[in-house]
DNA sequence: GATGAATGAGGGTTCATTCAT
DNA sequence: GATGAATGAACCCTCATTCAT
């Protein structure tokens, strides 16, 4: 009698859609008409699937944050050692080849940038930043009581935060300066961040 | 009689409203409009200046790049050795403090994210970028020469970078990450960029 | 096995529903999904019981109408002379207090205008007011006569005008100003028609 | 050097460019579009002169008002008594006739219930029945005076308000209702209200 | 140099209505 | 009867840019 939903796959593909928009003519200026080109959507069916354009922003956040994650705990299961971990999470994070993620990568600077102006995705970035702290502060803690060098919390978090600029940054000159590569930025930030903890 | 040119002053004017509105409500949001409002001049005024939008946004990642290197001239000249000259860059980089630089930083990450859609902006970021890459070999190589060292160019391009990317995503993270600060950052890599130089 | 027909209630239902949601929002931005939302239904199945917004409207007023007259007929019955059934008539058009009734008077009041503008409601609310205007007359000659004074038919047709006309007004006030009731209102009418009808 | 500002007249245009729309579309479906076609000016600059669709719709809810006071105040300068000047009251507000006012009944009839949904122009609305309504207040204690009856505070402010909604319902029955006229109304309400007074 | 009115294209969004299920 | 996805047109509004003054 009903007809049977299909919302999750609709919303899926506004959220591809947005993202491919983004990653070529950033946020502003992917309107709802090239998001529907982008997906075969017309423009009255988005908005049947998402109130605004900035709630599939978003959404879009959330999805990207999630598929990082995803990855990092692809790789985490494969180690043993808190410092493979440690190794893991930076290469989980950094090590992102194919075309489409490409796209992702831009969309993502992208969202860092918009984050400066919209309260509502500065809020989910934030939340997303933090999680990453925390995680990242208890790989490190947990990597130099492997190896028995004490770190004080201060220094974790110090670490962690700049763990976390060096990944967004390498993103940054991913996207816009040729010549630089995630995955070389991958094995020096890994050589560093392992330094820093031995000389902390 | 003609009255005296006031050209550069009112472009001055026009690139800082640019530059206050943009860090509030980002490239596209930044309506000539509120340009002039936040330089007190009016819509007419501001296209007799520049010929475009656009054509502001460039002249103002021209001007922040020239305001970085002028910090880094200043620190540069006290000092004496290679390394420290090294430890100036990156002081001069991220040493940015005062109220109306916060905005500076907001601009400077918002035009990292035109310059992924825009291939004006991208020229002209990509041009800054390298230029810095090339200062930061020769630090780089000087700074190992001087402590003896020896580093391949490889290296040296590679620690660039990724010092590069750091410096970046501290200001990322600077202006969307309440309790992150560039001034730690600086210290941080510092250390991180040391440590690589001599463990490399 | 067929399944017991519904549309009545359905009907009823959607127009209750466009009632709720004109008082809050007026008729055009009462739409489909808020009368939807306001009787619990989809917007598929309104349009099913209704062929298009305008017939529901039309439908409303003609309830509207009716449940007035209704009030009137059982306020009449109990009353013996002309002047009380011509008092009785005031009353009931007047007399609407509860909750629900407040969202009536708010949707006859919007009715009103939309009948400046839409040519099928105007001519349902023309025949309402014009029943109005024959059954006054009526009531104000019948109760003239009985009090042996002398009316004409012209003093009739307007002493009837102006009585609906303060009616509509006092729905309009009610709706829009505090402190403004009905039942003062009531109570006025009923003082100023009778001594109009006595100094005529 | 500057140019020389037009404000103030393109807005009284379209002011009347909303009249014109709305008496024959009501309030939604005046577009801006409508507006500018009756003004003869286009979309963008009726923007230009106005910061939204409610704003014009408040300008013309003000001017309306003024308009009506000014009738008022035409009339009333010639009346040397009390009862005269309460009649002159009368006589302003439903003395409407030519066919731009036509117009602006029609608009004052929308414009009513348009106050039910949108609470600025609710406020205004309200703000000028109140100001009708202190002055009707002394319009009829005076006149009660002057001819030596006694009229309570209260007595003073429902028939105030009677007044009020059979001038605002006659406008209704004038807009909707062939054979209905202002003209007539006034009579009536002049007659109506002096015997309240008289037997009050 | 400077003003500010004016344009025109395009943006996000709403919505009555249709229709396959 | 009932659902809810889908459409397409229209709406309000924004804005870079132009130009007469």
């Amino acid at each position: 009698m009903a007809r049977p939903s299909n919302t999750e796959h609709r919303r899926q593909e506004i959220i591809s859609g947005l993202m491919q928009a983004m990653a070529q003519n950033g946020y502003e200026k992917a309107s709802i008409q090239s998001i529907g080109k982008a997906a075969g959507l017309t423009p009255g069916l988005i908005h049947y699937h998402f109130k605004s354009k900035l709630e599939i922003l978003i959404a879009l956040v959330q999805q990207l944050s999630q598929l990082s994650e995803q990855r990092y705990q692809r790789l985490a299961t494969a180690q043993t050692d808190a410092k493979s971990l440690l190794m893991a999470y930076v290469d989980a994070m950094l090590s992102v080849g194919s075309g489409s993620n490409r796209e992702a990568v831009a969309a993502w600077v992208i969202i860092g940038s918009e984050a400066v102006r919209l309260p509502e995705v500065r809020a989910v970035y934030q939340s997303i930043i933090n999680k990453h702290r925390a995680l990242l502060e208890d790989l490190i803690q947990s990597a130099a009581m492997e190896s028995r060098h004490k770190i004080t919390s201060d220094q974790a978090k110090v670490f962690s935060l700049f763990t976390i600029a060096s990944i967004e940054g390498a993103f940054q000159l991913a996207t816009t300066v040729p010549g630089s590569s995630t995955g070389q930025a991958a094995t020096v930030l890994k050589q560093a961040l392992w330094n820093l903890m031995l000389t902390a």
